[in-house]
This record gives structure tokens, C-alpha cells and sequence, in this order.
DNA sequence: ATAATAGTGTCTGTGAGACAGTATTCT
DNA sequence: AGAATACTGTCTCACAGACACTATTAT
């Protein structure tokens, strides 16, 4: 604890500094699931816990810029969806000492989770957040805070089309809504309230799998969503 | 610029650290104006400028607690509505080196601002939003961002009664949301929609000022309001 | 024909927003 | 009586949510 006062309004630079990272909680759907991506600790403390990715902020760079690299490190996916999310700052969050971090929210669609291939020796897997094991450090509270975010955003934001390919059917997008907020919704309803809002464009094209009836493709256009104050 | 490239998910403490401040958009509804607390610089850079209240966190404290700290330096009230709003941390935001700041959003009521008079030496004044100086530092930017959420804020969350005393008029709280949102609003749909809410709580008091009919007061209550998802 | 999924329309209730006149007090 | 502010009710429209049947394809 720094006990130095300093006169009230005057910057210096000899207070204690935090170290800096940034923690991501990487969200995708697979499996008919909402998952996330976590990490096997490899080392104390929280050794063999699960953790959420995350790294230094190096002087230099940004913020975004630092999550963008250490999701590019855990992934190999550039440019997709990142949102931050909330600063946390409790003193013992990381026992070996002040470690702040700003935590992001990252959506991987489902295809760019095909480049997804190129993980090394770290032991990374993808957990439903329905079903996964304990986190180390303050995660699960990062965790909570990011899927209550994300739910959120769905009801006045377009973040569920950041889950999906450029083409989609509306079966496939309701199932994105569905998947997210654990519930199930009306089709008709569904349909009406996406139609009605327009942001999707209706193509030509077919999606035909099975034996019944073919579905139309969309695609997402962004128009008017009620936008977001944060934009 | 930190060169050295260590193993992915590995911690270590060798790293380059940011300074960590906490700056805050503290917001008043004074004299019929929405009014942001600034804080004249006396030393470079910007020196004669303008800036947001902000300091150092100190190891051993929350960002909340700094936050908290920093408050009641500088305006001598406790215990107020404290919201993180964002951290910002471009390089170069701070022309003297590496600086990370977590803005929060305070909110003080026109009674506790009666506490407010022990300020010292230092040039401190209440702004009108609509009519201020320009700012030093990226504090435009911050400020920009404050005033986007409490908007968006005042849909969803009862903020408004933060600004008011435990006891009003519906006038006085509809003066409010008219100065924050800076346009006028329907006498009789607002008070429909207050009511209808039940989070305010009638009193047997009236308010008397002029020559005119007295107004009933009321109380916030916070019982059914949309609950934030932040909470 | 059957199975499987795609696709569609109506009704009801609720809430938002437009809109104007009466009530009470003081001087 | 007049000035000033408090207080109130109705109508319309849009949207949310409940709800069930037809359409198309492959086998």
C-alpha cells in the first residue's frame, strides 16, 4: 500500500504500477451449444485449472490491440467480433500479485471456427458454458458478467449474426437465440420480429439437406437495428 | 515497446506495467442544467485546461474504493452512485508516458451537493454539458461516452433518483429526465409511466412554493423496475 | 404415403405517444 | 379575478406473445 499523498490533482509517476492484461472470454455455438474457450493452466498458481485466455498488455499498443493478438495466439482468427466488457481490479484477484485486467467478450461464427486447427502443445478445448469445470483466478465471475452481457445484447443489438456464417437460414438463426438464452421461441413470432426489423436480405439461393422441404438463405444486411449506445 | 516473447498462458511479472488511474464524469442537475465537475490543470501537459477529476490507484485497493477516493477529495461527498463506464488506454492518450485510465460515471444529488464547499486552493467548477470548455487529455471522449450511457440508462435503471432528494415532486423528477435527455417531455404520459412502475411511493406531504396548488411528494421506493443487467 | 422441416396469419393485451381541460393555491 | 403550477383521461397505433395449420421435399 502506497502511503505517499500527493497534492490533490497533480500526476507523478513514481506510484506502484499494476501489471496489465487482458482476459477474453472467446464465445461460440457448436454442437447445438453455446461454448467457450478455456485454457488448462500449466503452471501454479491455479495449476491444471481451467482458465479463460488472456496476456500482457504491452506498452505500444491498445487495448483492442492486445486482445485482438492474444485471440489471434489462442485461435488463429483475426477481425471477428470484440466487445470489452468490464475492468477488474480487486487486490488478491491474482495471488502472485496487482494484476488488473480488462476483460473482452470475442464471437467466433461457426465457420471461421473451421480455421480453428493450429493449436500447439497447450491443452485448449472448447466448454459448454452449460457444463464446464471451475475457473481459476476470478473467471467465473468474469464469465457470469460476460454471458448476462451477451443476453443482454441479443434483445437490442444484431451480436447474434457475429455467431453465424455469412449465409444462414432463419431455422439456423433462431437457434442462435435459442441456444443463447437457453430458452426456447416461438417461430412465427421469431420470424415476424427478424423480418420486420430489416437486417437480413432475402437471397436466391436454397438450403436443402434432407428430406423435407428446402430453406431460404439470408444474409445479414444491418440496417436499421435499434442501435447501440455504445456505437 | 516489450520485445520478448514468453510461452502462451504463462504468467510472469517482468513485463512493462502502465500507470493506473481512475478518472470520473461526477454529474449534477444544478440551476435547471445537466453540470459535470472539472478540475483546472496547474502543471503541463495542458496546463490552464480543463480536465475530469481523476488519480492514481493505489495498490491494496479496489478500482471502486480509488474511484470512491477520489470522489471524496474532491468534492467531499461519500457514498453516491458509482458506475465503471469504460477504460481507455490508446498509447499516447497521456503525452508523459503510459497511462491507462478506468473512467467511472458518479452521480450527485442537489442536497449532497450543499455539503459540497470545502474545496481548496485548487480551481474547481461546475460545467453545464451544454457549455463548457474543451477538455484536456482524451477527456472529451470519456465525457462523450458518460453522457451516451446515462441516457441509455435513464430507459432502464432508476439513475434519475440518484439526482434528486429522497423526497420530490413528480415535476422536479421529470425536470430531470427532461435535462438529461435534453429535450421536454408529455406532463401526463411521464407521470403515467412513473406511476405505473412502482418504484415511488406517495407521501402524505405537499409541496408548497408560490400562488399556485402544492404538490404532492414522493419517495423512490426501487421496488419493479427493469433490472439491469449489471446487477 | 410418410416423415421431416419450412413457412405462414390472426387475435388479444399492453404500452407508448398524442392531445386539453380542470383543480388548487396565493395575492 | 387572475396567475401560476398541479393534476388527470382517452384514443390510436405498434409491438409482443399466444396459438395451429399448410407447403415442400426425399424416400
Amino acid at each position: 500500500m502506497v502511503e505517499k499523498v500527493l497534492p490533490k490533482g497533480e500526476y507523478t509517476y513514481d506510484y506502484e504500477r499494476p501489471a496489465l492484461t487482458v482476459d477474453l472470454v472467446i464465445y461460440t455455438v457448436k454442437d447445438n451449444d453455446l461454448k467457450i474457450l478455456l485454457i488448462k493452466r500449466n503452471s501454479e498458481p491455479f495449476k491444471d485449472m481451467w482458465a479463460i485466455p488472456g496476456g500482457f498488455v504491452q506498452n505500444g499498443e491498445t487495448l483492442e490491440q492486445a486482445a485482438n493478438r492474444e485471440l489471434f495466439e489462442e485461435t488463429g482468427v483475426r477481425d471477428i467480433y470484440l466487445e470489452q466488457l468490464y475492468t477488474f481490479g480487486e487486490p488478491g484477484r491474482d495471488p502472485r500479485g496487482w494484476v488488473v485486467t480488462v476483460a473482452y467478450i470475442a464471437l467466433i461464427s461457426s465457420d471461421n471456427l473451421k480455421l480453428f486447427a493450429s493449436t500447439d502443445a497447450q491443452d485448449v478445448s472448447w466448454f459448454s458454458v452449460y457444463q464446464k469445470p471451475t475457473l481459476a483466478f476470478d473467471h467465473e465471475k468474469i464469465l457470469d458478467y460476460s454471458l448476462k452481457r451477451l443476453r443482454a445484447k441479443l434483445d437490442y443489438t444484431p451480436v447474434a449474426f457475429q455467431l453465424l456464417p455469412k449465409k444462414f437460414t432463419l431455422t439456423e438463426l433462431q437457434r442462435i437465440y435459442e441456444i443463447i438464452l437457453n430458452k426456447t421461441l416461438d417461430k412465427r413470432n421469431f420470424r415476424k420480429k427478424m423480418l420486420s426489423l430489416d437486417i437480413i436480405k432475402q437471397t436466391e439461393e436454397m438450403k436443402r439437406d434432407g428430406n423435407h422441404r428446402p430453406a431460404r438463405i439470408y444474409t445479414f444486411s444491418e440496417r436499421k437495428f435499434p442501435v447501440n449506445y455504445l456505437s
